[in-house]
DNA sequence: GTATTTATTTCGTGC
DNA sequence: GCACGAAGTAAATAC
C-alpha cells in the first residue's frame, strides 16, 4: 500500500466525464492495483478513483495514468508532493459479519410464533418462476402466507411481494395466499402501499429475536 | 487527515456485529471526523468504518473508540504502529461531474423528436401525488406520453412508470397516457416486463444526444 | 458468465 | 430533518 499526500489535479474520463481543481489530497495505491484520491472529508469515499485490474503508469512529466480494460482514464496532475511511503500489509484474513437479511430468515423461520400464535414454517426460500419466496408459512387458521423479510422495508419490497402473492394466488393447491412485509425498520410510504394491498406489516426486533433463539438453544 | 498503518483488530457493533482479526492494516481518520479501516484490496472499500459525526477517543490501553450519536460503536485495538503521520488538506474545491440521468433528461427535453416525429415537451419534472414524472410529453396524434428516464433500466423503473401511468391515467384531462421507458441500457427482464404493461422502451445513445446537442448549438 | 439482489450501501435533492 | 431516487453504485449470490 502506497500513501501519497500531494497537490495535484484530476481528470477522469469513462462513465462519466469529472474533473478536480488543484488541491492538496491523499493519493491511495493498494496492492489490489486500485488508486483512489481522498480529500480530508466524504467519510471513506473518494473524490475519484480506479477500481481493479487497471494499471498506473507513472509519466516522467509528474502525471500518473491510471486506465482499464474498457478504457476508462484517470490522469492525476502532481504538483507537489507532499510525502510518499508504501507499506507491506499482506494478505488480509477479512471480515465476519453477523445481523444481515439471511440471518434475519433464519432466526423468524425458526420462530413463526412470533408472527402470531400457531403459525408455522412450510419452507425457506420456496421458489417460483419469478424467484424465491423468503418464508413460505401457514397461520393459526392453515391460510397460507406469503413473508417477505427486509432488514429496511421500502416501496420496492411491497411491489416484490405483490408479484409473488399475484404468482401464488394462481396456484389452486395454495390460494388464497395471504401477505407478511417484515423488515427491522419499515418506510411510511413502503407500509402505506403494503396496508393498501392488505399486506400486514411487521417490525422485527433483531435482538429480541436472537434472545429467544438463544433461550431455545439453551434448552436443548 | 491522519494515517496510521498498524497491525490492529477491530469491533464494530452497530447496524450489524463485525470482527476484524489481528493484521496489520491502514487506519484513515479524516478531518470531517470519520474513520476508516482498509486493507490493500476491495478497492476504495474500507473493511471498516464510521461515518461523521461520530467522535474518536484513543485510550491509554492502546483502544481507540469511535462512537457516534445512534450508539454504534468502533473498536479498534492497537498492536503495532508502524506508521503515524498528519497532513493539513483544507477543504477541497470538489468534483464537477458531467453524463449523468439528469443530463440524460436535459438532451432528451430538448430533443424529444428523437423518439419520433412531431413529438413533443410538455415539461419535464412533471409533478405528482407519488412524484415527478421525469418528462411529460406528446406524440404526433397528441397523446400524453409520460416518460421515465435511467441510465440502466431495470425492473423497478418499470414498476414506478406503472405508478405514474396509473395515477395520470385517471386524469381525465390527461388520459390516455402512454408510457415509454428510456435508458442507455434496458436489462431483459425489465424489457419482457415493460412490453408485457405496454410500455415502449427506447434506449438512448448518450454520445449521440449530445452531438445533436453539439449541432443544434453550432446552428443558433 | 449473466442476471438479480443486497448494502453498516452512500449521496444528493426536494419538501 | 425526513423521505425518496440515483450511484462511475459495488459486491455477493442465484441461475
Amino acid at each position: 500500500m502506497r500513501l501519497v499526500i500531494a497537490r495535484c489535479s484530476v481528470d477522469y474520463a469513462g462513465r462519466l466525464t469529472a474533473h478536480l481543481p488543484s488541491a492538496p489530497r491523499l493519493i491511495l495505491v493498494k496492492a489490489d492495483g486500485s488508486v483512489s484520491v481522498h480529500a480530508d472529508d466524504r467519510a471513506y469515499k473518494p473524490l475519484n478513483w480506479m477500481s481493479p485490474p487497471c494499471t498506473l503508469k507513472e509519466g516522467d512529466d509528474r502525471r500518473w495514468t491510471v486506465e482499464n480494460k474498457t478504457g476508462e482514464k484517470l490522469i492525476i496532475t502532481m504538483e507537489e508532493i507532499l510525502h510518499d511511503s508504501s507499506h507491506e500489509l499482506g494478505v488480509d484474513p477479512g471480515l465476519i459479519k453477523d445481523g444481515v437479511e439471511a440471518h434475519l430468515q433464519e432466526l423468524l423461520a425458526n420462530r413463526m410464533e412470533t408472527l402470531g400464535e400457531g403459525w408455522s414454517l412450510i419452507r425457506r426460500e420456496f421458489p417460483t418462476a419469478i424467484g424465491p419466496v423468503d418464508i413460505l408459512g401457514r397461520d393459526s387458521e392453515g391460510t397460507t402466507v406469503a413473508i417477505e423479510i427486509k432488514r429496511r422495508g421500502e416501496i420496492d419490497g411491497v411491489e416484490q411481494l405483490t408479484r409473488y402473492l399475484e404468482l401464488l394466488n394462481r396456484d389452486p393447491h395454495l390460494a388464497p395466499v395471504k401477505g407478511v412485509f417484515a423488515a427491522q425498520e419499515i418506510k411510511p410510504q413502503a407500509r402505506v402501499l403494503a396496508t393498501d394491498r392488505g399486506i400486514d406489516c411487521v417490525t422485527l426486533d433483531y435482538d429480541a429475536l436472537r434472545g429467544i433463539e438463544d433461550d431455545k438453544l439453551r434448552l436443548f
